[in-house]
DNA sequence: GCGACGATCTCA
DNA sequence: GAGATCGTCGCC
C-alpha cells in the first residue's frame, strides 16, 4: 500500500513500456472514494498503441485529426473514442506530449461500486463480467465521449488513475500477446494481461464463443 | 458530399 | 456467424 500517485513522468515513456505498468492500477470514477455512485476498477488487461507513423493500428498513425487530438496532448489524460456505432473505449494517453501514443484499457475487476456498475451494464451479471472488454469497462465506469480529455492525474478530476499497490501483478504474473480486433500490425505483441485473471476479456487460444 | 469501415458485444 | 448502429476519415 502506498500513497504514491502514478506520476505523469511514469506515463511519459513509450506505450509498450507504459502499458504493462498500468496492470493493477486503479481507475476510479465519480465522487469521493467509496462514496455511493463511485466505481473503481483494477485494470487487468491493456493494449499499447503507438503514435504517428510508428503503429499502423493506431488512430494517430496518419497524423492529427479532430477525433484523435487528445492523443497529441499531455500524458495522463483520458482519450475516449466511439466504435461500431455504439461503443465507447477508454485510453490513457502516454509518451511525450505530441507523440500521440496511448494505452487502451481492455478489462478490469470492479473493486467497489459493483451495484452501480451492474445497473449501468443493464442487469444481473457475474462480478467478473462487469468490466470485461473495453466497451464494457467504459460502461461500468460511466465513461463516454464527454469525458475525453480529462486529466486522470488531477485530485479533483471526475475520473482518477491510481498506481497499483506494491506487490500486485508482479511481472511473472503478466502475460502478453497480439492485440485484439485490429488488421494492421496484428502480430505485434502489444497486449498485456494479468495471467489467469477471470476478468480478462479473451485468453489466447481459448474460444469464448458459445458452442453451436 | 459520399461511402466504407471500425481498438465491440451479444445472441443464435 | 451475423446484426446492431453511427462517427470519422479518405477520397471523389
Amino acid at each position: 500500500m502506498t500513497s504514491h500517485r502514478l506520476s505523469r513522468a511514469d506515463l511519459a515513456g513509450p506505450a509498450d513500456r507504459v502499458a504493462p505498468l498500468l496492470l493493477g492500477a486503479v481507475l476510479e470514477s465519480g465522487g469521493p472514494q467509496r462514496s455511493s455512485g463511485s466505481v473503481a476498477v483494477r485494470i487487468t488487461e491493456v493494449e499499447a498503441y503507438g503514435g504517428v507513423g510508428v503503429d499502423p493500428a493506431s488512430h494517430a498513425h496518419r497524423g492529427r485529426t479532430n477525433r484523435n487530438a487528445t492523443m497529441f496532448g499531455e500524458p495522463g489524460h483520458l482519450y475516449v473514442y466511439f466504435v461500431y456505432g455504439m461503443h465507447w473505449c477508454a485510453n490513457v494517453v502516454c509518451g511525450e506530449a505530441s507523440e500521440a501514443s496511448a494505452v487502451l484499457l481492455r478489462a478490469g475487476e470492479v473493486l467497489w461500486g459493483k451495484e452501480v456498475a451492474r445497473e449501468r451494464r443493464g442487469g444481473p451479471r457475474p462480478d467478473r463480467e462487469l468490466a470485461r472488454g473495453p466497451a464494457n469497462l467504459a460502461v461500468a465506469l460511466g465513461i463516454t465521449g464527454d469525458d475525453s480529455g480529462l486529466d486522470l492525474m488531477g485530485d479533483g478530476s471526475e475520473i482518477r488513475l491510481r498506481p497499483r499497490q506494491a506487490g500486485a501483478a508482479a511481472p511473472d504474473e503478466i502475460a502478453c500477446g497480439p492485440r485484439v480486433g485490429i488488421r494492421h500490425a496484428a502480430d505485434r505483441p502489444w497486449r498485456w494481461w494479468i495471467a489467469g485473471d477471470p476478468t480478462v476479456s479473451r485468453h489466447p487460444g481459448v474460444r469464448i464463443d458459445r458452442p453451436r
